[in-house]
DNA sequence: ATCTAGATTTAGAATTAGTCTAAATCCACT
DNA sequence: AGTGGATTTAGACTAATTCTAAATCTAGAT
């Protein structure tokens, strides 16, 4: 697994090949200030501007994906397939979970909003294993 | 429908009307910054931070809700019931719509997370009319 | 009427996430 | 070695939102 195609795409750089094996590493969905932080530990001169750079240009490569919520800042997830997202209202713990039923709602919120549809996603608000434990 | 119960609740302050009352006579999901323009056409001294305590006091109470997508700035709806958006991945509009089947996901969803299911939203990304005809 | 305590509002400073800019660097090709 | 295009860097900048401290308002007790 070492060379087997490192640079035949000269555009992933050392860079953007460390953010990628950052978000790759991890589990959860770091925000880019995590990433950063991580990314350092690579390449100690690597910026942030480098790190949103990178991070713009591996989302519209498909390689990750990026997840806004108001909340605070977006944050990354290696996950690419369509899946869903339960966001713990106490803690903010964001977890994926994949729910097929989702997929089969997106013609029908096309039709109702008259949308061209692209991707859909589904949303679960509540309380997290952990905090329910705790109260 | 003058005096009919204006002081009834104490907290419910010119301030924090003139905020309610921009956002239910609005059909779109204004920002905050849109939000304080109104405002302050009707309440000239208001500042910036009071409406964003207003809406803060507003979304507590369960009068107007919040909808954020990392884009850019919160939006805020009149609309309280739940329902589901879609946003234009050309031009970021933002519309409502009523899928009923999405409420029926909910259990599913808390089931395969695992969290204490409170809320659930379907959102939908793909292109709205106008942009659909001017392509 | 006056006082006081608590809540609310105000203006502006502070914070945070993210973008922009211009100079430096890198890389592939001559 | 020399050129052009893409990339990276540091730091300035912007936009959204929160914080802070002083001023104001309000309701109830005197």
């Amino acid at each position: 697994m070492k060379g087997t195609k490192k640079n035949s795409d000269p555009k992933l750089t050392p860079q953007r090949d460390a953010v990628f094996q950052v978000i790759r590493e991890r589990e959860d969905h770091p925000t880019a200030s995590d990433i950063f932080e991580a990314a350092r530990r690579r390449l100690p001169g690597i910026s942030y501007a480098t790190v949103y750079n990178s991070l713009r240009y591996l989302k519209e490569a498909g390689l990750v994906r990026e997840i806004c919520f108001g909340d605070s800042a977006s944050r990354y997830d290696r996950e690419t397939e369509r899946h869903d997202h339960a966001i713990c209202d106490c803690c903010g713990k964001l977890v994926d979970f994949h729910l097929p039923e989702t997929a089969a709602l997106m013609q029908a919120a096309a039709r109702k909003s008259k949308f061209k549809a692209q991707s859909v996603h589904l949303t679960l608000r509540g309380i997290c294993p952990d905090c329910k434990e705790s109260s």
